[in-house]
DNA sequence: CAGAATCCCTGTTGATACTG
DNA sequence: CAGTATCAACAGGGATTCTG
């Protein structure tokens, strides 16, 4: 990081990535609020231990609001903040790259496979 | 991956992570063509063996070509590739937000200093 | 229900030495 | 010069268990 004092793409990434923080943004993106065990029933592959890691993070650098209600039992509800939704254009540059990368290795592969 | 099959967030995050891809990219951006040596003096603390791992990547991703002069000594030249040149607005998109993302944390860092 | 705490394992990174 | 090979160190993530 201190190789390239001027770039903040690697601030910008060390938000995004994580193994399970596009998914998680993406959840929440698509569905809005939603408790943890919602959550954590839209992704099946991650451990309790991993989603609640992720969203702290999150919750650290303003993206996610968390929102504790006090019930038995327990309720808590996970949510976009606004600042976190100024990065929805973001994800979906990167997204928009992402399928049309795919598009381009599927090119790649029949020029692969014509020539031989 | 599987559990969010529509969105190429993810693949397009892998190009862009691994330590040191966001820094060979701005320097190959910013200098153009360079050779293993340059590229190397640009990013004093990386290790030959991740900076060719790197590179090794990106060129299998059409994101960076690599020439190899047949010469004594041997001579190898790194350039963006016109392909990988599509990944430059996406990068200014991220460094964008990761600029703004600075000052949001700056701006929070004095309110939390005030309300003390 | 929503987590916290542990332990363990594996992949990634780093340091160092060697080579065409 | 531009790598490769090897080994050691470390961190991220997974499985499991426990708790307010």
């Amino acid at each position: 990081m201190e190789e390239t004092p001027s770039c903040r793409v690697e601030t910008a990434l060390e938000i995004l990535t994580g193994k399970w923080k596009p998914s998680i943004l993406l959840v929440l993106i698509t569905h809005g609020t939603l408790r943890f065990s919602e959550l954590k029933r839209q992704l099946p592959n991650i451990t309790q231990k991993m989603l609640t890691a992720q969203l702290r993070e999150l919750e650290l650098n303003d993206i996610v609001h968390r929102e504790i209600y006090q019930e038995v039992p327990p309720r808590v509800e996970y949510s976009l903040t606004d600042y976190g939704r100024t990065l929805i254009p973001v994800l979906d540059a990167i997204n928009a790259w992402g399928e049309q990368h795919v598009l381009h290795l599927e090119h790649k592969e029949k020029l692969a496979s014509a020539s031989q």
